[in-house]
DNA sequence: CAAGGACATCGACATGCGTACATGTTGACA
DNA sequence: TGTCAACATGTACGCATGTCGATGTCCTTG
């Protein structure tokens, strides 16, 4: 239970958009992954641990600046990107660090990568 | 009214997000364009869109296929991505035609290019 | 001009999601 | 052991969203 079969199974099939009609399961579970993404909070939380030294962010040290927003509802904000497989969570002592899974930004790479206009300039 | 203004707005302000934190305003507008691209049927239809010949599509010859759903309901999906700045629509005698815009593509790949582990590696 | 097809738009309904308050849990420290 | 701080969880509320059927609009064809 501590570890969703769906959160790799995206990872692993995730073609660019442009190279072929996705399959309904792939589109499934990327979309899960863009849904964590797709809210001005959690784009900014995720911009601020990708960009924080380290790649890494402690949640009430680093990650509240900027935000008028109760803590448990950026703790909430956390937690669907950890949910997505987007972050991972890493408590030492009374902190708890988040940081950002390469496999997960890959696959967000790949997805947008290709030659997306192809036929626009030629 | 027929151009939102905000509709470039994100595009020419869409830098990678492990760069530094990006700004509300920045964040605002690109989680407009995720969040459509953020649902099963929208990403399958645009995949769909991107893979096809030409990198147009026609909706209900080339896009019904694979879905069980209502005609206003792909009509919707298709309205909601290009409300977000996502395709084009062009409507060639009886027939709509969409294409993806290159400037959003462009600006999606932007946002998660870079190196978003770069600590992992080294 | 009439009919039909290809969409878009309009309510309407069910579900999901963002937010906050209250509460629970865990670790540091006196 | 008791207290405080840093979170996570549960519940609740209001708004947004996915879906559909019905209707409207525009173009083509007879």
């Amino acid at each position: 239970m501590s570890l969703l079969p769906t959160r790799n199974a995206a990872l692993r099939y995730c073609t660019p958009l442009a190279r072929e009609p996705i399959s309904p399961e792939q589109a499934e579970g990327v979309s899960r992954m863009l849904k964590a993404l797709a809210d001005p909070v959690r784009l900014r939380l995720m911009s601020m641990i990708l960009s924080h030294e380290g790649g890494e962010a402690c949640a009430m040290c680093d990650l509240t600046e900027g935000f008028d927003l109760a803590p448990s509802t950026l703790s909430h904000h956390l937690k669907v990107l950890h949910d997505a497989g987007l972050v991972d969570r890493d408590k030492r002592g009374v902190w708890v660090y988040y940081k950002a899974r390469s496999e997960a930004m890959g696959a967000l790479r790949t997805l947008f990568s290709g030659d997306l206009a192809a036929p626009q300039s030629a």
